[in-house]
Parts: structure tokens; sequence; C-alpha cells
DNA sequence: TGCACAAATCTTGCATACAAGATACCAATA
DNA sequence: TATTGGTATCTTGTATGCAAGATTTGTGCA
């Protein structure tokens, strides 16, 4: 269990959207969860922050990143760029590269029967670093799967209304455009897929509510019942920055 | 001085091309320059190594990456991919920014006036991730940051025979396209541009012999004199990985 | 009750100590 | 001379200790 294990663990745990944005990873809490001491946990924490997946704020904790709108924008123009114009330079695609995007779709579909959200949101996002590396460029396919990672942290953010199995289908509508070698149609294809899911955010909601849950959890029985109190004061509930670390950090064994 | 400020340091000295591919980075060497613990140098070397600048070898030492023809191929596609991409989908710049790009030329002419090949390097890298920052993108601008030191790693290594002064040239024409609002040939310049600097590498040449200035200046004497030895035994001279870590750490200050 | 202030606790920041592997060096031997 | 084996040295890998700032908690007071 090196550093790398571990960020690569916190990275795929974002991408199945096991860890909310604004998620506590207090380093004794991950050095019991994988047994080891803080100092490999601070050199995994430190390469994430240089990634942009997670930042510390001094002496008080590191905190899975939130990115503001601006970010977010920036996050799904990079995808586009890349995505579109690594599909534009590329060569054509071998028979075996082909069989490799057909088996990850039917992965995805498979996720999506057994409604395994988990699971699910990984491959999503997967499927484009798998693309890249179709296309030939690992540099680029890492470099996504960072991206990726934020956008999925935008679209728990953002409150994303996004359907998973339309998704699914346009990621089809894709490798078929590829197959035919229509690449135009693909990169359009794929422009409008990634446009998709950036406009499905709720990008003026109220950014990240950590309460959501409380607030479902607590709220309704005073409005249904007995006279109900002038507001609903569940709101000034103290705001403890994440939920209990236990709840989170769960996410990553 | 924290291990954001080391690493900063060490991507600058490579963007200067002061670090050459290769060369080792001991922790202790590190931690006395930059008067510190290993502590701060590890964090700052841990972060570069994610961001795949540096690279360790297992108990023997820190180095810096020195990419393959294939990463080559990708960083210079990788680059190509990320700048044309962001000149098509910006919208029209403002007078703020162009004013902005037309000084970083200027910087860029004075440092080619002076012969300052560090500060020549480094302004001609920065070039790019300058236009990206105004293309108004910060996440693919500090993205570029690194692939562009990434490149210049590569012309280090595979002896680019690149003309600086053709390269500032081109610099101007794009911006001077961007000015007149013609984003395609801007985009084609780009395009053409990052071309020029990867044909000019001599991608088959043996890559990093650190022994070649060695080699020219010992070897030619046998050749011509007097009865010369069998075979010429320069090439087992033992190979210090890098030279003297002086050398290149001074290069950090 | 509400508020202000102080103490206790929690969390990271940084340095250091020691373990363990890799390398270089040196001597002994064929 | 060339090679082999062993030892010394160098370098990173990991854990731990302590300092210092931030937060929370608790307490006394009005």
């Amino acid at each position: 269990m090196n550093s790398k294990d571990i960020a690569d663990r916190i990275v795929e745990a974002i991408l199945a959207q096991q860890l909310m944005p604004g998620a506590r990873l207090g380093e004794q809490a991950l050095s019991m969860l994988f047994d080891c001491s803080r100092t490999l946990v601070r050199e995994a924490l430190m390469q994430l922050a240089a990634r942009g997946i997670v930042q510390v704020s001094s002496r008080r904790g590191w905190y899975v990143v939130q990115p503001s709108k601006t970010e977010a924008r920036e996050a799904f123009e990079a995808r586009r760029v890349i995505e579109t114009g690594l599909i534009r330079s590329a060569g054509t695609m071998d028979k075996t590269t082909l069989k490799r995007l057909k088996q990850h779709i039917q992965q995805e579909k498979t996720a999506l029967k057994q409604d395994d959200v988990g699971l699910r949101s990984f491959l999503l996002g997967d499927f484009h670093v798998c693309l890249a590396e179709c296309l030939g460029n690992q540099l680029l396919a890492d470099t996504l799967r960072d991206f990726t990672a934020r956008t999925t942290l935008i679209a728990m953010l953002y409150q994303s209304s996004h359907d998973a199995v339309k998704s699914c289908q346009e990621h089809i509508e894709i490798v078929q455009a590829l197959e035919r070698g229509n690449k135009e149609t693909a990169e359009q294809l794929m422009a409008e897929h990634i446009g998709q899911v950036q406009s499905a955010l709720k990008i003026n909601a109220a950014p990240a509510d950590p309460l959501a849950e409380l607030r479902l959890a607590l709220a309704p029985m005073s409005a249904a019942r007995a006279s109900p109190p002038k507001t609903v004061r569940i709101a000034s509930l103290k705001t403890p920055s994440p939920t209990s670390p236990s709840t989170y950090l769960g996410a990553l064994l």
C-alpha cells in the first residue's frame, strides 16, 4: 500500500460518486483506514492537490475540491477541446480497438441494468478515458481522467439531472460513427454529448448542500403535522463542513 | 519556502533549459539548496511526479523525466489538440487581452536581442501558457504549462534544431491573426507552429548522450594521429548518470 | 438565557530518526 | 589482468515526535 494506491483509490471513489465535493479527508482517518502512517497519506494528498482533485486549508484539513462556476465552465470546455480534438486528429481505428470500446459499452449497459449507481457513474466517465487511450494518447487519457473526476464533482455539486441511459446511448452512437470511419460525425456527437451533460447542470442552484439528507430526514414532519413553526428552522442547524468521517471514508474501502 | 515554491522553481528551471532531462534531483542536495528539510523537498518532488515532470527510481534517486519517442509524439499531439481547440472555441478577444499578448512578444524580442538563452526558452514556452490564459481557461493553461515543460525536455533530449527567432516570428503572426479576428487562420498557424517545433527534432538521434561533449573532446585525436588503439575505448568511460550535482542544481538558485 | 473568554482538543506543518535497498569501492584470488 | 565477493556509503522509504494554528467546548458572568 503506497501513496499511489491511496491516491488512485480516492480518485476512483470520486468517479463513482462515493466522495462528495467538500468531503473531508483527514490525514489520521485515512492513515487508519489504509493502515499506514500519515506520511504516506500526506504524499497521496499532495499528489492529488497537484492534480487539482483535493485542496488543503491550512491547519484545518484536506477537502475534496468544490469547483466554482468558472472552474466548472473551464472543465467542460477543457474536456470538449481535448476529446473532439483527439477524435479529429486520430487515424483510422483497427478492429481490436473498436472491440475494446464495444466491450466497455457492454459493461455500461450491465451496470445500468443492475442499477449499480457507483459502477455506472465510474464507467460512464471511464468511457472517455478509454476512448482517449484507444485513440493512442496516454498523456491525454491521464489528463482526461482528472478532468472527468472534476466534472463528476461538478455534477454532484450542481445537482445534475442528466440521464445515465441517455449518456450510454450517446456513447453507442459515437462508437458507431467511429466504426463507420465517420470522424466528423463522431466529433460532432462528442461535442453534443459533453454539452448535454453540461447543460443538465443546475448551475445556479444553491451549490453544495451537505445538509440535504438531514433536511429531508428531519424537516417533513412539522409541515404535515400539528402547528408548524413559522419558518422551518432546520437551516440554522450548525453546519458541520461535511458529514461524519465514517460516512464518507467508508466509501474508500 | 514551501513545497509549492520548490516545485515551481524546478519547473521554471526546466522551461529555461537549465535542468536537462535525466538530471538528478537528490533530496538532500535540494534540501540544502532550499535550506529546508527533506520532507518539503519530497512533497515538491511528489507533486512533480504526479504531473509527469520527474520520476523516482526506487532507492536510487529522483530524476527529471526523459520522454520516450512515443511520449514525445503524445506530448506534441496533446499540445496541438489543446491549443488549436482553444483558439477554435474562443470568443472574440478584447483590447486588454491583445495588449497583454503583444507585451509578451515584446519580452520575447528583448530576450532574443540580449541572447539570454534561458529567458528566451522560458518566454517562448510561456507564450502558449499566456495565450491559454488569455483565451479564458486557467485549467488548460496550467495543463499546458506542464506539457510545455515536457516538450522543452523533449527538445533538449532530441537535439532540436529549432530557431528561436523563427518561433517568435510565428508567435507574432498568430497574434496578428487573432487581432484580425481570423480564428481559422490563427488555428492553422498554431498547428503549423507546433508542427515546426516538432519536426525540428532529430527524433532518431541517439537520445540523451550526456557524454557527447567528452566524446567529441577526447575521441578525434587517436584517429588522426599515430598508431591508434584497436578500438576507441572512450565508450567504456564510466557514465555518471548526469553531471555533478552542483552543475545542475546551481540552475535552481 | 445569552454572551464573552479561556482552556482543551483536533489537525496539519515540518523536522528528524532509523530501516533497507542500491551502488560504488576495494581487496583478494584465479 | 580480469573477476568475484564483501563491505562501506549513499539514497530513498516510512514512521514518529513535537510545534503551532484553528476550532470547539466549557464555564463564568451579566
